[in-house]
RNA sequence: GGCGGGGUAGCUCAGCUGGUUAGAGCGUCGGAAUCAUAAUCCGCAGGUCGGCGGUUCAAAUCCGCCUCCCGCUACCA
């Protein structure tokens, strides 16, 4: 164990603001679980490091929509996600958050190294800030006149109206979108870390890697190409690792530069739990450690460009060796969306079925390539076809067989025929053959290449008929369930990594006192079961899902994008203003005389309305929501004195009122009945 | 519109550093077998590899154009 190979393998750290589903499982955490159980079983040395990511301000946003406190939103999901992920299997060695103080320590402590490195930029700018909301106002926080073109309701960044590129500071008449108070200008200083001044390195950092997937080298490239500026490192919060710094009051860390930094705290927390504190020097900075991250495709520039980046800038740490990024997994044809309730949750259903059988369906369809579905009938096929009727039978003709004709004692070799020896030579390879792809990250191919023996080893057995055998030529029956017995055991190691519920089971029913784990898997083709041993207890590994049991979810699925129509988040009522205000708003009714698609957009529609005697043209961002065609005749409500605007070329005078939700959200604002157009609306 | 990813058998996908009759699993249909969770095994059927054009002795595979789908982004007055 001590010469052997060392690893520290990171997944992710998930963000503690909401519960885990599926997605986030075949993006990372089984992928990660697969490659670790692997080496694990190879007995190389590997450390497998995760934990919550629990700063930022969507947090900070969760608990004031909750009403409590960031810190009790954390630790809710924090304690939960750690639960669905034990439950499912996912073996870290320490699941860590980075609330804890060790990362807050490990984090300040990589950033004053940064900054007594001369590496970071200090920056000194005028931004707004809200007294009242006591916050900077970020570009999108703030909006006023345009300083270029006079029109209103210029955001901070940029001016619709004319389209040009603005600073907040130079709106004249800003003002606050939570709170419409008029911001003060307050200097605030910040420190920037100057990604550019690595881009050279990253570039030959990342095209010296010829394994990585294509996709994370493509994902780089991009960014490459845009070339990498500086990033703010501080932001002005409450909620977060404060900046380690005299006058740096009401200043934390931003997420982005911390998170990160939570594997090495979190490989600090485990050697500290097992009474080696320097464990960690061990692994994040002993050069003959291969560090490999696990993450979704939407963590690769954090992995691939600025985590390594930072550690350059440090000089003590390990570069990751590897970022074996996944793509998305779907769900039903459309995206898991926790805000649409679109999901399928951890938590739940890791209570309601096999694990293993969740596990091996997300093996088959993990994203690896490019993104997958998860389909719920599909899950029941594979559960029912494969696992149970191929793997599942397999394992139990095999046993029962030895328990009914050999008083479940395991049967003796004898001469081997030719047929016996072709099996053995498969069954011989398959370790390798697995292994190999476990090395490559091709976890969906590995399952697959273990299939194809299960089918082989039924095969096997269909034709070696031992049941007719086992009367007419004794010898034979026995050589062959031998064999059979030991390709039981063999899958049950080489599945361990994915199925590691039922390998532990299986390798108990054939007889073995020892724990599957303390399997070499180097040595496993000289592994033979003894036949001495004695099987215990059979039982059917894998249970069948019934057709009413899947029926149940996709009704529950339905059900929850209904419910979520209702249970959205209430959008916070705007400020009140006075009765003149409203009356400054011309609403009228139109009737819509013609509708038709903009040619290349996808969300605006050319309407033209009649108001009376008035026609008026309206560009509406629409398309995506209802048929043109089928809103000529209809009456709408219209604001009728808004500013003209153009749009993509076209002059929009007015605006329909709609609801602001999308899909079964959408509606347009209508009437009880017909009445003449143009009439006002009060 | 910009960026990225896709469009291969009914379904899910592999193949795509160009080279024998384009593969796998599931599903369908037919058959064999009956030790086993009515499980297994064999076989048939099923594809103009999104479309057009080009390079080549040879293209699903390389190049160009087009088209459709998905994600991010912009236009949502």
């Amino acid at each position: 164990m001590s010469e052997s190979k060392k690893h520290i393998v990171t997944a992710a750290l998930p963000y503690a603001n909401g519960r885990l589903h599926l997605g986030h499982i075949a993006g990372a955490y089984l992928p990660s679980d697969i490659y670790v159980r692997y080496k694990r079983l190879k007995k190389e040395n590997i450390i497998f490091v995760c934990g919550s990511d629990e700063h930022g301000v969507a947090i900070t946003i969760s608990a004031i929509k909750e009403k409590t406190t960031p810190k009790a939103i954390v630790d809710k999901y924090h304690e939960k996600n750690k639960i669905a992920f034990q439950k499912m299997g996912i073996s870290f060695d320490i699941y860590s958050r980075t609330s804890n103080q060790i990362h807050h320590k490990t984090s300040q402590e990589f950033f004053l190294e940064l900054n007594k490195k001369g590496i970071l930029v200090e920056k000194t700018e005028s931004q707004l800030y809200c007294e009242n909301d006591k916050m900077f106002l970020s570009d999108r926080f703030v909006e006023g006149t345009c300083p270029k073109c006079k029109s209103e309701g210029a955001r901070g960044d940029q001016c619709e109206n004319c389209g040009s590129w603005l600073n907040p500071t130079e709106l004249i008449s800003p003002k606050c979108k939570l709170c419409s108070n008029k911001p003060i200008i307050k200097s605030t200083k910040h420190f920037y870390f100057p990604l550019g001044r690595f881009q050279n390195e990253l570039e030959k950092y990342v095209s010296s890697k010829k394994n990585w997937k294509p996709n994370v080298k493509n994902y780089c490239n991009g960014w490459f190409k845009e070339k990498l500026g500086d990033r703010a490192v501080t932001r002005d919060l409450e909620w977060g690792i404060k900046v380690p710094l005299n006058n740096a009051d009401g200043k934390v860390l931003y997420v982005w530069f911390e998170a990160v930094l939570g594997y090495i705290s979190a490989t600090k927390e485990f050697g500290e739990k097992i009474g080696d504190p320097n464990l960690w020097k061990n692994y994040w900075q002993d050069p003959s450690t291969t560090y490999t991250a696990f993450i979704g495709k939407d963590n690769i520039v954090f992995h691939a460009i600025v985590f390594p980046a930072m550690l350059m800038a440090h000089g003590n740490y390990l570069l990751p060796q590897n970022i074996p990024a996944n793509e998305f997994l779907n769900l039903e044809g459309g995206k898991f969306s926790k805000s649409r309730n679109n999901a399928i949750y951890l938590e739940d259903v890791v209570e309601k079925y096999s694990v293993d059988a969740l596990r091996y369906t997300l093996a088959s369809i993990l994203p690896e390539t490019k993104d997958s579905d998860f389909y719920w009938k599909d899950f029941q096929a594979r559960t029912n076809n494969e696992l149970a009727d191929i793997y599942g039978n397999f394992i139990n003709r095999t046993t029962t067989f030895i328990q009914k004709n050999f008083n479940s004692k395991i049967p003796a070799v004898g001469a081997l025929s030719s047929e016996d020896k072709n099996f053995l030579k498969e069954l011989n390879d398959l370790p390798q053959k697995v292994g190999d792809l476990f090395e490559k990250f091709k976890f969906r191919d590995a399952n697959n290449q273990i299939m194809d023996f299960v089918r082989i080893a039924n095969k096997y057995f269909n034709d070696s008929m031992p049941w007719k055998t086992l009367n007419s030529h004794p010898e034979k029956c026995k050589t062959t369930l031998n064999n059979c017995i030991n390709a039981v055991q063999m899958l049950a190691v080489v599945f361990f990594p994915i199925l590691p519920d039922s390998s532990k089971k299986i390798w108990k029913m054939i007889g073995n006192n020892s724990d599957i784990e303390n399997i070499n898997w180097n040595e496993i083709n000289n592994l033979k079961v003894d036949i001495n041993q004695t099987l215990v207890e059979i039982q059917i590994p894998f249970s069948k899902i019934e057709d009413n049991v899947i029926q149940e979810e996709l009704n529950k699925l339905e059900n929850q994008n209904n419910v979520d129509i209702q249970i959205k988040e209430m959008v916070p009522i705007k400020p009140i203003i006075s009765f003149e205000d409203f009356q400054k708003v011309d609403l009228r009714v139109a009737t819509i005389l013609s509708c038709e698609n903009i040619p290349k957009s996808k969300k605006l529609v050319k309407l033209e309305v009649e108001l009376g005697n008035l026609k008026k043209q309206i560009i509406a961002g629409i398309a995506q929501e209802v048929e043109p065609s089928s809103l000529v005749g209809k009456q709408v409500v219209i604001v009728a004195n808004l500013q003209v605007a153009t749009l993509m070329g076209l002059e929009s005078q007015g605006m329909v009122l709609t609801t602001a939700g999308t899909n079964d959200t959408f509606a347009l604002v209508s009437l009880n009945k017909n009445v003449p157009s143009g009439i006002n609306i009060k």
